[in-house]
DNA sequence: GAACCTAGTTATAAAGCTATAACTAAATCT
DNA sequence: AGATTTAGTTATAGCTTTATAACTAGGTTC
């Protein structure tokens, strides 16, 4: 019985050790005397701030969530479509950085109880980043800085397929370092095919 | 003790249902009480035919792998770099849509003991199909039909990304109905974009 | 400083999963 | 037909993991 700290301060302390450990092993091996190990607990420790393990990831993934809603609000500060297209592609980028274990736990089963809310959570918030960039994406394009002879779902799918292949990528190989300096490059590459010919105008095939 | 099948088929009958499995419940909660519940079997049957559980997942994983070598070998019957590409993409998504688990095995963690084998064995594969979109891309450029402007490695980034989005949309949303659909439009678009300019010719920024 | 609350402990029950041992009977071989 | 092999069975050992119960002591309040 070394240090005893607060009730706040260690539940905060379990889920960050959980999101830590969830990019090291995976979600799914995730056990209670792993994170109580960690903090320097014993395993049952971990029920005096969890009524049980599920617990634990629900307010992971909230707190997730969380981050990925303000990333797009913060985004509706860019008045310029472009800009704020940029700003909700390397604001998602940045969180798979920061939080590495995003992409498993995104894409994490359910656990033991019938309940899908987690998984709902999640697609509801993805969800919403995929609307604000098809949204910046319309805009852009009606304001001529994007070729309007393209679909926007499929500009759409494309902008998203880059910040989608990082995931993946991080799911390989679980490096998240130079995520963000290829994120950057990708994007803009894209944009660049997006939006050329809005220069030249007046060449249909 | 109903039906006796021949070790072979039921070898085959058990890797099929770890695959199926796997999709349905995630590769991590596959037991082999579940298999063999599915095969009409007893739990304990399951080691007549492997020595372990994992090498139930070495067996499936090896498999996978198999059909992308081939995948990618198949695609070299292609003279032309762009239908060359769009084999390997095309080829790769309907793997996909074929075994639906496979991005949840590639991205698998190694089970229980220390071997790195099977994720580096499937990290060996998917290389190999990035290679060969890379030299399909290059190839496509020295004959003119890609912008010649643009980085090899970028144009594959975002090839590659295409494929990337639909397995993270499967490991989300686990509906592999039409994917093929999807990435064909997808393909279509990005490579239009590619391609553009490559008649225009003699505009450059 | 006594009383109270609660973060943390030890001990353990209950459940699930892998794997083995010993046995049984279907198929094959001679 | 009898002997052999082996796919499959029942039973169970052993481990891991979640969770609870009962106790202990740190910190705050009065």
């Amino acid at each position: 019985m070394r240090v005893r700290k607060t009730a706040a301060v260690r539940k905060a302390e379990i889920t960050q050790a959980a999101l830590d450990l969830a990019f090291q092993m995976g979600p799914d091996r995730v056990t209670t005397a792993m994170i109580a190990e960690r903090l320097g607990l014993t395993q049952p420790a971990i029920y005096k701030h969890f009524p049980n393990k599920d617990d634990v990831w629900r307010t992971v993934t909230e707190a997730l969530c969380q981050r990925i809603d303000d990333n797009i609000g913060a985004a509706q500060d860019q008045p310029e479509p472009l800009a704020r297209l940029r700003a909700l592609v390397i604001g998602q980028i940045r969180l798979l950085q920061d939080y590495p274990a995003l992409p498993e736990i995104m894409v994490m089963r359910d656990p033991g109880s019938g309940t899908t809310e987690l998984r709902s959570e999640v697609l509801n918030s993805v969800g919403g980043l995929r609307e604000a960039i098809h949204a910046a994406i319309c805009a852009a394009q009606t304001s001529g800085q994007i070729r309007s002879d393209l679909d926007v779902d499929d500009c759409t799918a494309l902008i998203i397929s880059i910040v989608q292949g990082l995931a993946l990528r991080l799911l390989r190989f679980r490096r998240p370092e130079d995520l963000i300096s290829i994120g950057e490059r990708l994007l803009s590459v894209q944009l660049l095919l997006l939006m050329e010919k809005a220069k030249v105008s007046g060449d249909s095939a």
